[in-house]
DNA sequence: ATTGGCACTCACGCGAGGGGAGTGCTGGTG
DNA sequence: CACCAGCACTCCCCTCGCGTGAGTGCCAAT
């Protein structure tokens, strides 16, 4: 059936331009690859493959390379996950199981990941908003001023300044730290909220400014976009792979420390734990046009999915391969996170 | 006076070539600055500046280019340090009074910082070392493992996870914190060290185990290296600028992500607030022999100098300006940190 | 549908040549 | 002694032209 190798060639072109950055021509093909037909009939499988736009040349009498719809196609087709080898996997688990914290942690899996894939590697911190707190502690610093540090159950730490209008009670703020704990610990949003809400009401009324500071910090914390919060690592193999990106890598890499469009990015991914592919100028941002980016999601047993990481490179990469590390790292953390 | 001279020369030529990128020639230095004298009288003095070591050229018939002795020459007879415009220092101001928290502090300024100099910009966290302890926290997490919160009089919190040998005993937890605190609050090393030490002795010989561990994990957190972080900003400046890393900035970036290395660079520097400048292969690391790295000290009235900030680029940088980009926005920092 | 043959197209590498910026040197002047 | 005009020389860099070869599209034959 000549429609199934023309899928075969275009797999090939994918593979061997992968290989080695150049323009696959119909002779190279038939030589490298057993197709059992001459390069004449490969050269007209191109032509349809051209005129459905999955190649396309360069300059006429080179040879073809994959477009962006080639390369989906080609994703698309995937099926089989090749796993990571033993060593690696027995990498990532000695790595990971030497954490001290969850910056730490995320840390180790963020360079993993880049040095597993040579990309540029992304990993998000669990968001604040799928989380649960697990503790909220108060802490007089000054007579008007409080360190409010919450304790998520994702291992996630933050801490706030809140201004007091007038000197702190030690007793209401024993009070309110009890009854913080009490009322919201264990709990994640939307139930977050309506505790928070809840809360003043518990207090008398000279007491409720300062309890409604507090409550207001603990919700913006929680909720605002402006917390989540993103590590990069392998910026390096990015610039290595700068003649893959015709213009240069500078806006790619301005892209890279705008942290809110690296989240914009993660966000408009799936929100699953499943390995997702955007290629190229599927990509919503102009900079990232020649980019891909392949992410999933990690999360607990207990929350589910409460964040995702992945893999920025070049639309030239080997999406299998990356693919099943992105995939096996996420799997690992999630495992890691669950313990 | 021909000496004179000389040093005003070697100063053309610096800035002629930091603002052009090209080899400068004894034509254009008289034209460009008013010297007063001809090309030929110029030319002397190349010839003796280049004997001396301070420029030399790329090739035969070509202009002159700055050596790293040239630009250390240029930086040390720097006496006048220009002040940033009103409105690059009320940026500064308007920007980090909006910060809620140290990371977010610390996140700003390494931003601004980059995007001011238009170089990578490196801000080290507060060293441990140097903080003094401001609280300890200790929150039951399963029946055998606590977690520990440190948060250090410099805003910074760092959480670890202690594995109690046995079931914990909330009377015997809820002392150790309260004595924790009544012994370390307010001390950094060393007197922290032998306030931990002389802990254990407080309590009843079955507990002494669960105090060793916590006491053991708090002096680690305080005093490994492995614990003090920095934050990067602008590697894509760097990107940009790889014209004026003959071989690629691969090396560069690479060194850039250790973050062993670029803390030992910081922690090489003077360790005062005063702006150091290593210029080429002043640096002990191979990979950035081409670098310069502009620092300086940032730190609270209490505490004094508690850990570094600055900049890194190629040796063909404006010193004079990112210098003084450098000392102000460490001056900042410190200036907030320290109310 | 597949294939061998064939003419055609272009990117790429190479070498020659000219232009030009810049130098070092020499000899002359206040 | 410091400075300077003039001059011969060097060598990078840009441009141009050309040959080469990989690769294509098309066509007629199987």
């Amino acid at each position: 059936m000549a429609d199934d190798r023309r899928l075969e060639v275009l797999r090939a072109i994918v593979q061997d331009y992968v290989r080695t950055r150049e323009p696959v021509g119909s002779r190279a093909l038939v030589e490298r690859h057993s197709l059992g037909v001459s390069p004449a009939t490969i050269r007209n499988d191109m032509a349809a493959l051209e005129e459905a736009g999955y190649i396309a040349q360069p300059h006429t009498s080179a040879g073809r390379v994959p477009t962006d719809k080639g390369y989906r196609l080609f994703v698309d087709q995937l099926t089989t996950v090749k796993p990571l080898s033993l060593a690696e996997r027995r990498a990532i688990q000695t790595l990971l199981d030497d954490a001290v914290d969850l910056d730490d942690v995320l840390d180790r899996t963020v360079r993993l990941l880049a040095q597993l894939t040579h990309q540029v590697a992304v990993v998000q911190y669990p968001s604040l908003r799928r989380s649960a707190l697990r503790h909220v502690e108060l802490l007089p610093v000054t007579s008007r001023r409080l360190l409010l540090v919450l304790i998520m159950d994702s291992g996630r730490v933050e801490q706030r300044a809140v201004e007091a209008g007038e000197p702190l009670d030690q007793t209401v703020v024993a009070e309110l730290r009890a009854r913080l704990n009490a009322t919201c610990a264990g709990r994640r949003m939307p139930m977050l909220g309506t505790a928070l809400t809840e809360l003043p009401a518990m207090f008398a009324p000279e007491d409720r400014p300062l309890v409604e500071a507090v409550c207001e910090v603990v919700r913006e914390t929680v909720v605002e976009e402006v917390e989540e919060r993103v590590v990069l690592a392998g910026t390096a193999n990015l610039a290595r792979a700068d003649v893959d990106f015709p213009g240069s890598i500078g806006p790619v890499l301005d892209a890279l420390e705008e942290q809110v469009i690296l989240l914009r990015l993660l966000q408009e991914m799936a929100q699953d734990e499943a390995v997702t592919v955007r290629i190229g100028h599927e990509n919503p941002y102009q900079a990232l046009a020649e980019a891909s980016v392949v992410t999933a999601g990690y999360g607990t047993a207990s929350a589910g999915t409460v964040a995702r990481l992945g893999v920025l490179g070049p639309t030239r990469m080997d999406y299998a391969g990356t693919m099943a590390a992105v995939r096996a790292v996420a799997r690992y953390l999630s495992r890691f996170l669950s313990s």
